[in-house]
DNA sequence: CTGATAAGTAAGCAA
DNA sequence: TTGCTTACTTATCAG
């Protein structure tokens, strides 16, 4: 960011009166009518001189929005991709937990299915046995990944 | 990409004679090495402004890499956006067919839970009825979420 | 010194 | 004409 302070004085070099030797800012800031007005009674050179002046200092500005547009589009594409990464995180998590459940639920369901079988096959034989079995299924209400039905089978 | 032609020629300024007019890819891919022997008999100013002209177009091709560099970055940001996309995608799809698949699963569960229930209750009285819903719970040994084990009990 | 990068300049495109 | 973008130049910094 180095100072340009060249040329701005130059305009005196054909008669020095009335130009207030407009600085950068207020050159840039102005309007074009408001440009017009301060070229009355400045040689055809100096007016064109003046413009490219002024076109010079947009186009700085411009360079400087174009730089900072740039690293905020970078910064939101890490943004995003940041945010897309937890996403997957938590999916992820979420997919590893249900499947521990899904199988357990299976577990619990395939050891029902046979207990099930046994008591169908023969209600007559093992009589208290399989009743108490039972209750134990029965009871075990909890749809949570924990505590399979038959620990041990008394 | 404007070629810049100027002062290319301005060595023979002095005396005309040996400098083989290096050419910009010429004077860029000389080494150190090189580039003293071509500096043989040229004037102190002249061997500077060489040397500066090197300089030049070496950053030159450093600004030029400086921009590769920069786009490929930006590129790589976006694929990896794009594939952190696909992954959650996927994930999520999968999510959803598991909680599919699990409620099914509870569901068949409960109700095999339930006909335990009246079979280890009353095994006497049924009889016949009770052993038929069970073979229909028995033979439904597949895993997917597709058909319930009661659709209406007899 | 070499290479990389930020800021500024100029050319060119698009609205 | 204005605003944006690209290529280039220059200044500057790090290794």
């Amino acid at each position: 960011m180095v100072t340009r302070c060249v040329e701005i004085f130059l305009h005196f070099g054909k008669a020095g009166e009335n130009a207030p030797a407009l600085s950068d800012d207020e050159l840039v800031a102005m309007s074009v009518r408001e440009l017009n007005q301060h070229l009355r009674g400045l040689t055809k050179e100096d007016v064109v001189r003046l413009k490219q002046r002024r076109r010079t200092l947009k186009n700085r500005g411009y360079a400087a929005s174009c730089r900072i547009k740039r690293v905020t589009q970078k910064e939101e594409l890490e943004r995003q991709k940041a945010e897309l990464q937890q996403e997957v995180d938590k999916l992820a998590r979420e997919n590893a937990s249900m499947r521990l459940e899904l199988d357990a639920l299976r577990a619990k369901y395939e050891a029902l299915q046979c207990f099930a079988r046994t008591v169908a096959r023969g209600p007559l034989s093992p009589g208290k046995a399989a009743t108490a079995s039972v209750i134990t299924i029965v009871k075990s209400t909890n749809h949570t990944a924990s505590s399979p039905p038959f620990s041990t089978p008394s």
